[in-house]
RNA sequence: GCCGGGGUAGCUCAGUUGGUCAGAGCGGCGGUCUCAUAAUCCGCAGGUCUGGGGUUCGAGUCCCCACCCCGGUACCA
């Protein structure tokens, strides 16, 4: 028996200072269509996602709220779960960096680290600033004029502490020759010449411990000190997987095939945490992809700008998840955003993507067809064995289609690959019934119109597998809109089967809920705000 | 400052190794069908491809200069 392909697929762990916003959405939905994606492929998926819950913030946030800090970290966790479950996010793990497999991984790490020569202590003295919980660099400290230019309202303080520090620059010839010889490492490609220009400028060590803190991993060879911030956040990839904990599952789990971060971490993940998992004797991860930002752009201005708190042009995630659907959230960043790059989001493109690609187009075809098959057939279309069912889709060669989908969609080329299934496959249903008419043919030649109609409802059956990693819930319902499953369970489609028609030994029959005769309408139009 | 990526129709963007490359989608305008969510389908865009030089038989597509925008420049969603 073979064994199954493997792909474990990671998201950034996110801060539970705040709630999730859409530019954090945007991450999960990207990662979450290469994990319905490489399922669909057949491989056996690993899809984590998780909180950064080891930060002063949190237990100063905690202590504002009189709670204790686990408990506060748990309740952010529940909403954060919360917002990516609405979201049809289809992650297998949530991690807490506070749970205790975590801190048993990260001492395991670390002392690995330690033994292997890597870690020495050293003084570090800095700009501290407790808003941002970091040093602040000269040149930041200038830009703010003497404070942080985050926090412009709070003092700097000086701070002067013994540190453990991690040996980075050691490695950057390694880190290099690696780059070079798995020239995918860093995806895109603008930011693998980033960090390769980086490392080869300077590579310094980095402190990698504080002093003085309860909340946090103790480093096991001294107590008095914690674990600071990415050495202890990177870990979650592992740890997650078993590493300390479990360690037949971490071998059968890791090295991670992508991880799916922002491109403000890329150097994190693409240089320290190489040289981390070299030093510890870890097999390195296959990739990380770094994805854009979501820019908010405002309606009457035209201005785009960061999305933030500060900024005041927050939107949460449920507010379009209620006001639309989970559905057409996905759609809109996934076909208007390019996840390589930057894309923007204003309630006025989103109602326009909405109309257009789903309302019009999608929305429409699935009313239509239904209800032609309900008004002419009562629902039933009666054996379509010898039918050929590829006359919807003349002049168009899916097989090849299907082949270069599957390479965008394996790039993380979302919008490209979505752009090309509404231009030649959805495009060709309204086409086909524009040359065929059967709401005409249905007065004279009831055979005739039969024959378009399971051609249409082949278009459902093929539509319904491009879209599946992108949509999963209308695709669904378009599997079922027809009695589809009996030919293949909607478990078990794949892009590959997308161009053998349907050809089960049973009338095909309309198996979408009627209200009145009525298939109830997918997505309805909304008024342009 | 240095490094990198860009400036193409109202908007968002495609444009391989220089020669139907002046395009797509959306919006807008006109027409059409009626199964459908006033949806679909058909037709219409006269954009100096930021500006100026240059190489070439021929340049958004290569070289130089200028202007503008954006990212990185180390421990920052």
């Amino acid at each position: 028996m073979d064994e199954q392909q493997r792909f474990y697929i990671t998201t950034a762990i996110d801060y539970p200072n705040s709630r999730p916003h859409i530019g954090t959405a945007f991450e999960k939905i990207g990662a979450d269509v290469q994990a319905r994606f490489r399922r669909m492929e057949g491989a056996a998926v690993h899809f984590l996602m998780g909180n950064d819950e080891n930060t002063i913030k949190v237990t100063i946030r905690a202590r504002e709220l009189g709670q204790d800090p686990k408990a506060y970290v748990d309740e952010m966790a529940r909403q954060f779960q919360e917002v990516w479950s609405a979201l049809e996010i289809s992650n297998d793990d949530f991690i807490q960096t506070s749970e205790e497999r975590h801190h048993v991984g990260c001492r395991k790490f670390i002392q690995a680290v330690f033994d292997a020569g890597d870690i020495y202590k050293g003084v570090y003295s800095g700009h501290y600033c407790v808003g941002c919980e970091s040093f602040k660099t000269e040149k930041e400290v200038a830009e703010g004029n003497g404070r942080c230019p985050n926090h412009p309202n709070a003092e700097l303080s000086m701070v002067e502490e013994e540190n453990y520090y991690f040996r980075l620059s050691a490695y950057r010839d390694r880190l290099l020759a690696f780059y070079s010889a798995n020239p995918d490492f860093i995806r895109p490609e603008s930011r693998r010449n980033e960090i390769v220009s980086l490392v080869e400028t300077e590579l310094r060590d980095v402190a990698i411990s504080r002093k003085g803190f309860t909340w946090g991993i103790p480093v096991p060879f001294d107590p008095e000190h914690t674990i600071y911030v990415w050495f202890d956040a990177l870990l979650n990839y592992v740890t997650a997987a078993g590493y300390g904990t479990d360690e037949a599952r971490f071998e059968r789990t890791w090295p991670a095939d992508v991880h799916v971060i922002g491109k403000d971490i890329t150097r994190f993940h693409c240089a320290l945490w190489p040289a981390m998992l070299m030093s510890a004797g870890v097999p390195l991860p296959r990739k990380v992809f770094g994805h854009g930002f979501v820019y908010r752009k405002n309606e009457e201005s035209g201005e785009v700008a960061k999305i933030g708190k500060s900024m005041g042009n927050v939107v949460e995630p449920m507010d379009l998840i209620n006001d639309f659907s989970a559905e057409a959230f996905r759609y809109y960043f996934m076909s208007q955003c390019p996840f390589s790059g930057d894309g923007e989001f204003s309630f006025e493109r989103f109602a326009d993507a909405y109309n257009s690609g789903l309302a019009n187009n999608l929305g429409n075809l699935y009313s239509r067809i239904l209800t032609m098959c309900l008004k002419y057939f009562g629902g039933d279309l009666g054996e379509v064995g010898e039918v050929d069912l590829t006359a919807w889709r003349r002049g168009l060669d899916l097989p090849a289609l299907v082949e270069t989908l599957r390479d965008r969609v394996g790039a993380f080329d979302y919008t490209t690959a979505l752009q090309r299934i509404w231009l030649e496959v959805v495009d060709a249903a309204n086409k086909y019934i524009q040359e065929t008419q059967p709401f005409k043919l249905a007065k004279t030649d009831l055979e005739a119109t039969r024959v378009v109609l399971a051609n249409l409802a082949d278009w459902m059956r093929v539509t319904a597998i491009l879209i599946k990693p992108f949509l999963p819930k209308t695709a669904e319902t378009f599997h079922r809109a027809f009695n589809f499953e009996s030919h293949q369970p909607w478990e078990a489609v794949s892009y590959g089967s997308a161009s053998r028609p349907y050809s089960a030994g049973q009338p095909l029959r309309v198996a979408a809920p009627v209200v009145e005769g009525k298939p109830t309408p997918l997505f309805p139009k909304v008024e342009a705000r």
